[in-house]
DNA sequence: CGACGTGTAAC
DNA sequence: CCTTTTACACGTCG
């Protein structure tokens, strides 16, 4: 049986930011992601949990989060090179106590613990990271453990910041199904609205609702996948994954139909992101454009060619791509660029034998 | 089946 | 007033 860990990092900018400047610690935090077309334009990346006591969420706009702040409060902008960075760090720490391991994002990582043998020596492993990630880098971090990737998410959710709560393999229904349904990974808004409203309220009522049932309100695959997660059911193995697509977005200085403005804004983010494509020796097949429009909206037109890395490719397929945006009249008030059906850059393809 | 466009979700 | 990046599912079309 296995023991799974999962580590959050907890308001992890913030925390980091307030390590940077110790005179603002304890002050409501709130860490911005600016889109330069004015003053205070962009969203909350996160908020400290004093912010978030005022009410301040993540992605919330800001001009919404300063109403909520009133008086004692600080704005930064995000300085993700710099969290990369001490994630990066962090993350090395962690992955020495892990018999396998998986980076899931910025601030959150999975151990794969089994060999420690019991969930009392997990425990134990976990106390040691808290003190050790406490000790060398000052930030809290909230750990979950449990028989599976899925229950060891949910544990370190239940108690934060600064918390560690165990779930047993024993302990998995009691601990999952009075969760309200919105609660369970992978159900947000728009699908807890449609469960709800079929008298669905808890992961419980989804794991005694029938397959059928369910496929009638999500669909097959969602059905099955969310049935699992309610029962508690996980056998995903902790190990990395190769990134399946590779994008770069950006909101524009101001709303624009004109393929110039368009373009210039989509060839720097070409070129950002094709820094990262030769920095891990990726190859591409298809490139999309992505563009957002004053009301929000997204669309997106891609094009697949023979496989590529190089740059030339990249902004030749976007800038025809931005001319069928541009001819319908499309307006952008963000653009963007993606490659995906990526391709490891040693694999020739199998064109060769066929 | 692969390609394409959209929707939902999480961080 | 409304960021950024990634993943997955689903419908449609040829």
């Amino acid at each position: 049986m296995r023991i799974i860990m999962h580590v959050d990092f907890d308001s992890f900018y913030a925390s980091l930011e307030e390590r940077r400047k110790p005179e603002i610690k304890g002050m409501p935090v709130v860490i911005c992601m600016y889109s330069g077309r004015s003053a205070e334009s962009g969203a909350v990346a996160t908020a400290s949990y004093s912010a978030r006591a005022l009410g301040i969420r993540a992605g919330m706009p800001i001009a919404a989060a300063k109403i909520k702040a009133g008086g004692e409060s600080v704005f930064l902008p995000a300085d993700m090179e710099y969290y990369r960075a001490e994630s990066g760090k962090i993350m090395d720490i962690l992955e020495g106590y892990a018999g396998s391991f998986q980076q899931a994002s910025i601030d959150e990582a999975y151990l794969d613990v089994s060999s420690c043998g019991s969930y009392g020596a997990a425990e134990k492993i976990a106390e040691e990271i808290k003190k050790a990630v406490s000790e060398s880098f000052s930030i809290t971090c909230s750990i979950g453990i449990g028989p599976s990737r899925l229950v060891a998410k949910m544990a370190s959710g239940h108690k934060k910041p600064d918390g560690l709560t165990i779930v047993e393999e024993k302990g998995v229904k009691k601990f999952i199904f009075p969760l309200p349904v919105r609660k369970l990974h992978g159900v947000g808004g728009k699908t807890a609205a449609i469960l709800e409203s079929a008298g669905v309220k808890t992961a419980e009522d989804i794991a005694g609702c029938s397959l059928k049932k369910l496929e009638e309100l999500l669909g097959k695959n969602r059905a099955r996948l969310l049935k699992e997660k309610a029962e508690g059911v996980d056998d995903s193995p902790v190990a990395g994954q190769a990134a399946k697509q590779i994008s770069r977005i950006a909101t524009l200085k101001a709303d624009t139909g004109r393929f110039d403005d368009i373009y210039e804004r989509l060839s720097q983010l070409a070129a950002e992101m094709h820094r990262k494509i030769e920095k891990n020796g990726i190859k591409f097949r298809t490139v999309s454009v992505i563009i957002i429009s004053p009301d929000l909206e997204m669309r997106t037109r891609s094009r697949t060619i023979q496989a590529t890395g190089r740059l030339e490719d990249i902004v030749e397929s976007s800038r025809q791509l931005l001319k069928e945006f541009v001819r319908e009249g499309m307006v952008a008030r963000r653009a963007g660029i993606r490659v995906s059906n990526l391709v490891s850059g040693k694999e020739r393809g199998l064109h060769r034998f066929l």
